[in-house]
RNA sequence: GCGCCUGUAGCUCAGCUGGAAAGAGCAGCGGAUUUCUAAUCCGCCGGUCGGGGGUUCGAGUCCCUCCAGGCGCGCCA
């Protein structure tokens, strides 16, 4: 039996006997009911009487006065106390947290802490990291991925049917400049036999730079009409079927040639290189199936064209090949990150791709010119076909439009270019339709970056407008700022570059051993040095942790500045002082053997001693006072985690136990306690601190480590 | 030009949706201590909450306005 928890406790309480004052249904009183400011004030404040003594004819002292006199808390507080122009503290009476904390039970094989799940789950589609596949992952996917794997996480406990969506980037031009560039890679292997990575890479690194901006014209145009002039015979080989056989070849030789992700990318670049060097429009490759030749400079939006209408099976097996090999890659990235991100929660751009046709045309034959012209009641979108382009027009009850280009004209969401090709938005509305009819969510929650929020804006409401999202299915962007360096700009190499997420892991773990090994040779008399594979295995685990929860411990809007020093920190609020605040507590349970068994610990409830008054958790002490009320409220933080989706605010709880915890410590031994009642409940109190910082910390994604 | 985000202590940030005398960490200064893991605890120093106006019994929080920074604004995603 789940007890409600504190706060929900004094709001019924005090909504009723408010109610009863007002002579209103206590479901319609607003107690205001909040953690006090300060320790001085209680633990909560019930600060209504000063907002209703007007309704109740009254000063805010006297109403504060009757609904003191008409609250029912005997059996959980001690009398409430009228301060100030009318607020109301409570403080709950320590035998009343000491059996609240004392009726959580043992953990289970599920460790839930007591913690009810929510009365009305719902399905909730959790869209978050969405990389773009063709390239290595880099900062910039980080927080999107680390945030929203805290959604899914929370989502899911408190019982939500979550259903993660990995909405990768794996369909349009960057996929054919991948399938060009994996062409280069098999024409490498197959005539100049180059079967080594790292050699491949350089190639495509030098062939880049020989097209490049710095690049000498004369040469680049030799250069580039020998590229065309290549292509143009592989393209005729492959028309009749023989680079079927080429690639047949590749994948049989993909052990020995191993095609990494660097490989693909480098390749990428080399293919970006050639289509954007000024003289590619008017070099032309020639195609079978095309009168007229092809500009290098549109090759790949040629090949994805073949892709899209499927005329050969050669590019869609390259692409293949190319989503593949990415998406290996993308997954060692999230396994490394500890997300919870698996290959079957990938449904990306490719998936929804035969559903466009049918969307673009539900959508024009859905949204007329008949509706504009009755009034409106709600907001209402009007297809248009604009410039050759399929537009949705947006317009409000008034019928303004809901957004403007900057000439102050009304800016349409473009679902079909002019040249026939859908756009991202075009995948966005398939999507939320896809995911509401064939998914059955009712909450979606979209996790991308800060700039994209106009775009969401616009498709949220051609979504509503269309009536694919009802009023009762919630539409959420979560955005979120960008990651500074220290210099204020976005977060970039010294040499300018992005800075991938493998490397930027790496430099975690090499900054966390390095401060291990400090802390070791500060302590080298008292410590036995840790052996290398072991410094190791936790710089890993802290590494990733730190990183993380520097992401995750401040506001998600603002821009966070990114720094090492900070992060990898021993003290304040950072996640090497959490780790060790749990290790610190399983160190003690250790100690004390089999009587932190949760056989022990917990059985001793039923013990003759527990019957005859001797209460299994004593709340002598102010630290443990504190400690208890804390635990009590992890759920509170949880429910503002869901409800408001801001990781930050779980952070700054597992910071506020750490701190009660060493104030604990300072003030209460445990093992060495006074006597054996007050031992045995200060153990329970570090069985359960541990439960609860352990079940936290998993919620933010970061896994507790045993020792340190 | 329009829209969105941000502006709180020297630095990095909280501030639970309008409540009391604005809080942490870091840095600085001073103390504690033969440690159940000192990766600790206690104290001090430090704020015109970007400026101004308004609403309110009450504003860091809501409204208006100005300033500064960032981002976005039709066929990229």
């Amino acid at each position: 039996m789940h007890a409600e928890s504190l706060l929900e406790l004094l709001k019924s309480r005090f909504s009723t006997a408010i109610g009863d004052i007002l002579n209103q249904p206590a479901e319609r009183v607003d107690p205001v009911v909040r953690p006090s400011a300060e320790a001085r004030f209680g633990d909560y404040q019930c600060n209504a009487a000063m907002s209703l003594a007007r309704a109740a004819g009254c000063k805010p002292r006297e109403l504060a006065e009757r609904i003191v006199a008409g609250v029912r808390l005997e059996d959980v507080a001690e009398p409430p106390e009228i301060a100030g122009p009318g607020f109301i503290n409570v403080r709950f009476r320590d035998a009343y947290l000491a059996a609240r904390v004392a009726g959580i039970p043992a953990a289970g094989s599920l460790d839930r802490l007591d913690i009810p799940p929510r009365a009305r789950p719902q399905r909730v589609i959790v869209d978050y990291s969405s990389p773009n596949i063709a390239k290595q992952m880099h900062v910039g996917h980080i927080r999107s991925t680390i945030i929203g794997d805290v959604f899914a996480r929370v989502l899911a406990f408190l019982g939500d049917d979550v259903i993660r969506q990995n909405h990768v980037g794996d369909w349009g031009t960057q996929m054919g400049m991948v399938i060009l560039g994996i062409w280069h890679v098999f024409r490498l292997d197959a005539e100049e036999r180059v079967t080594d990575a790292a050699a491949l890479v350089r190639h495509f690194e030098d062939a880049a730079a020989a097209v490049g901006a710095n690049a000498e014209p004369g040469a680049r145009r030799t250069r580039l009409a020998a590229l065309a002039e290549e292509m143009s015979q592989a393209l005729s080989k492959e028309r009749s079927g023989r680079w079927g056989a080429w690639l047949g070849e590749f994948e049989a030789g993909r052990t020995r040639i191993a095609p990494t992700l660097d490989v693909l990318t480098s390749a990428y670049r080399f293919v970006n290189a050639v289509e954007d060097a000024p003289e590619s429009g008017g070099i032309g490759v020639a195609d079978p199936l095309r009168s007229r030749p092809v500009p290098l400079a549109r090759l790949s939006n040629h090949i994805v064209a073949e892709m899209l209408h499927a005329r050969h099976a050669e590019e869609l097996h390259a692409w293949r090949i190319a989503r593949e090999v990415s998406l290996r890659e993308t997954q060692h990235m999230y396994d490394r990150l500890g997300v919870l991100l698996r290959p079957e929660d990938v449904c990306g751009e490719s998936f929804y791709h035969d559903r466009l046709e049918g969307t673009v045309a539900e959508l024009r034959s859905r949204l007329t010119e008949r509706d504009a012209s009755r009034p409106a009641s709600a907001p209402y979108g009007v297809v248009r076909d604009d410039q050759g382009a399929v537009c949705v027009f947006l317009y409000d009850e008034t019928h303004q439009p809901l957004f403007k280009n900057p000439e102050g004209e009304p800016l349409p969401l473009l679902i079909r270019k002019s040249d026939g090709a859908f756009l991202y938005a075009t995948t966005d509305l398939a999507a939320v339709r896809y995911r509401i009819e064939e998914l059955g969510a009712r909450r979606l929650i979209y996790v991308t970056d800060a700039r994209q929020v106009q775009h969401f804006r616009q498709f949220f409401a051609a979504a509503r407008a269309v009536g694919w999202a009802c009023h009762e299915v919630s539409l959420e962007h979560v955005t979120f700022g960008s990651v500074m360096g220290e210099d204020r700009r976005p977060l970039k190499t010294r040499s300018g570059s992005t800075i991938r997420l493998s490397e930027l892991l790496d430099e975690a773990e090499e900054r966390v051993a390095a401060v291990i090994r400090e802390r070791q040779s500060a302590l080298e008399a008292t410590a036995p040095a840790l052996p290398e594979e072991e410094l190791r295995t936790l710089a890993r685990a802290i590494g990733v942790a730190a990183v993380k929860y520097a992401d995750l411990k401040n506001d998600r809007n603002s821009d966070y500045v990114f720094s090492w020093d900070k992060m990898v920190a021993l003290q304040g609020n950072t996640a090497p002082y959490l780790l060790y605040a749990y290790a610190r507590l399983r160190s003690i349970l250790r100690e004390a053997g089999a009587d932190a068994e949760p056989d022990a610990l917990y059985a001793s409830d039923a013990t003759p001693a527990a019957s005859a008054g001797a209460a299994p958790v004593r709340l002598d002490h102010s630290t443990e006072r504190a400690l208890a009320l804390r635990l009590l409220r992890f759920r509170e933080a949880l429910a503002v985690v869901a409800a408001d989706l801001s990781p930050h605010v779980l952070c700054t709880y597992v910071y506020d136990l750490s701190a009660d915890l060493t104030q604990f410590y300072e003030a209460c031994p445990v093992l060495k306690a006074p006597d054996a009642a007050t031992r045995r409940s200060r153990l329970r109190l570090c069985d359960l601190a541990a439960r609860t910082l352990r079940l936290a910390l998993e919620l933010l994604g970061i896994r507790a480590i045993e020792r340190i």
